[in-house]
DNA sequence: GGGACGATTGAA
DNA sequence: TCAATCGTCCCA
């Protein structure tokens, strides 16, 4: 009930991800046990000017899903072993992301996929009509604050600097340690 | 075919 | 502070 739909994440990223905080993360397990989660975190990250963006190497076979448009999932691999969980957005052929790094109970975009169980089979998921994993509508009554995005030091001060990162105040202790 | 490099995490 | 671990991308 109240599925998040194409029209939501149609936007510009910088609109869509900071409206994600607060959504509800909906996982179906194959077993039928139904799992849902308030998001905590979030990044965004937005086309190929953007550095620390992995469009920013332009269209390959792993950032494609990327250029679709807004609405499915973009799922890769880091340091050969975290699966990072994203939502596509924006208009076709306009490469843009959410990443998504927190939900109550779980912090870390690491944690999060191993938690869930996503993996690459979930590159490309249409969260529209996904009946393992989608999003919810939620009212967020909280305060957002906004921030630097993490360990993209590589994309040069001018785009690691942009406050791109997304949580509900008072979470951002979780992310140090 | 070879090598560098991660949108991280957990342990030392 | 450091290693784990492998898909992706670039160059030869």
């Amino acid at each position: 009930m109240n599925r998040l739909t194409d029209n939501f994440f149609k936007r510009d990223v910088l609109v869509v991800a900071p409206q994600m905080v607060g959504k509800i993360l909906v996982r179906r397990f194959d077993d039928g046990q139904i799992v849902r989660l308030p998001i905590t975190e979030v990044e965004a990250y937005r086309g190929e000017d953007d550095l620390a963006c992995h469009a920013s190497k332009g269209r390959t076979p792993r950032t494609d899903v990327m250029y679709s448009v807004g609405g499915c999932a973009y799922v890769y691999l880091v340091y050969g072993m975290h699966w990072m969980l994203n939502i596509v957005t924006g208009d076709l052929n306009s490469p843009q992301a959410v990443l998504l790094r927190g939900v109550d109970t779980c912090y870390g975009p690491g944690r999060l996929t191993r938690l869930l169980k996503i993996d690459k089979s979930f590159n490309a998921e249409d969260f529209t009509v996904s009946e393992r994993l989608w999003f919810e509508q939620a009212t967020l009554n909280k305060t957002i604050d906004t921030g630097p995005r993490i360990g993209v030091d590589y994309a040069g001060d001018y785009w690691a600097l942009k406050p791109w990162r997304y949580w509900i105040d008072g979470l951002h202790d979780m992310t140090r340690r």
